[in-house]
DNA sequence: TCTTGTCATTTGCATATGCAATTAGATAGC
DNA sequence: GCTATCTAATTGCATATGCAAATGACAAGA
């Protein structure tokens, strides 16, 4: 998890002052130098440490605050932001959570696990070099007891060496991987497909019941990190987003 | 069309200045008063008119120039921005863009037109009432003449009386409304159904063949103006949207 | 120990000022 | 008419200054 970044603030003299500071400050938070909690510095501190006035700092730290990297709070001052677990319509969300959120019991068990080399149907379910080494997981989420998602996912051991010896038995792997790894990019695609033989079985649907299928790889730096598709059985699950002619509501 | 809306700028005096400035300038926008092209005063003159001082006014505009509703450029001033088209995943986009950025010839039909009550089985699907008065559509899309996505769409007259004599000859309705209506909220949400046997039909597909259900609402003021459903066949079809940890990428 | 009050730190906001950059429109020159 | 140049309107940016608001920390008192 350790990049190769330096961990000082440093202008590079590209376009305004304010937004210098911005990009140094983000590029520290994004990369993982400035975790979550850090303490940035006061706007005192950076004015003089960087030779503007405070009120560029400023500036700078508002618009921070607006993206929401940081949290700024009078007197205790300023600090990275955890970054929001779950965002707009479909982002990094933590299924324990979106069970939960619907008043159901949530469970979930692990039905394969392996550890090391990609197989054939793997690689080209997502798209993996046969060389890659990863962890292979199926894991059935339950609400209320009935299958709520299948999830099928794929680690790249090189991105989170961690993972090869971790069972999940208390975490599920998305949840885990919140945890335990960093990302900086991510992408999702939606598509209705029906259910093989084996999937139908696990989600005790018919064989013709059309599903949801969210596939979402995660990136760090242009670094593999997670691929995982989210198998929704039936029409029974909707996604649901709200927004207005200029942005989300 | 019209909005029972003031047309001046008024500060309500909650909060700070600047974004009491932002908020009504933003009220003005979104209600219709001042339409995309509309120029908005230079800020010396927001300066003497609000009584505040040129650098208040400067934070107000910048903020609404980020937020992309209006567009500013010096020595010609600020005007408001046209909202734009689309949007990240799931926008209000254009049927006919998506085709042709495909590299697709597109193509349109109107298969069915109603004008007046609803009927049963609309009020059902919908969710409306029987006294409502609307159109009904049927469209299918086509692009290189393959069935791309029906489209069933119910506008209300109430709040688009211009689509009662429209027959959607050149334009098809979502792109005519985006021109002939206002709206400041949308909903939508996404499911995988099976296809009814006369869906399935229209579509070129087997009944069997699970599809993209993206059903969508929209309203002007608490007001609806105009409701969707558009069926994508099978799998090929995919919503693909990418972001980061703290947002849209 | 608990509460209360004071103080100092830090961010939030508004203003005044000055200059830089961009560019529409006017003007001058050919 | 066309082009080059100039002018002025407008936004963009940075600074200095002052005060307001929130609040963590600590001291004083009950």
């Amino acid at each position: 998890m350790a990049e190769t970044q330096s961990d000082t603030l440093k202008l590079d003299g590209a376009g305004p002052v304010y937004d210098q500071i911005r990009r140094a400050i983000r590029d520290l938070v994004v990369g993982g130098a400035w975790p979550p909690g850090t303490p940035v510095p006061p706007e005192h501190a950076l004015m003089e440490q960087l030779g503007t006035s405070r009120m560029t700092v400023h500036r700078a730290l508002v618009q921070l605050a607006r993206e929401g990297l940081i949290t700024r709070r009078r007197r205790s001052g300023t600090v990275v932001a955890s970054p929001p677990a779950s965002h707009a319509m479909f982002d990094i969300l933590s299924i324990p959570e979106e069970i939960e959120r619907l008043g159901q019991d949530y469970a979930y068990e692990i039905l394969a696990r392996e550890v090391g080399k990609v197989s054939p149907e793997v690689a080209e379910r997502f798209g993996l070099k046969r060389s890659d080494r990863i962890v292979h997981l199926l894991v059935l989420h339950r609400g209320d007891g009935r299958p709520h998602v299948l999830e099928e996912r794929i680690i790249h051991l090189a991105a989170v060496a961690a993972a090869a010896g971790e069972f999940f038995a208390e975490v599920p792997p998305g949840d885990w991987l919140l945890q335990n790894s960093l990302w900086s990019q991510a992408e999702h695609a939606i598509s209705a497909v029906g259910a093989s033989v084996q999937e139908a079985g696990l989600l005790e649907i018919a064989e013709t019941e059309p599903c949801l299928l969210v596939e979402r790889r995660t990136w760090n730096q242009d670094r593999p990190v997670t691929a995982v598709r989210l198998l929704y059985p039936g029409p029974r699950h909707r996604f649901v987003g709200r927004f207005g002619p200029y942005g989300p509501a």
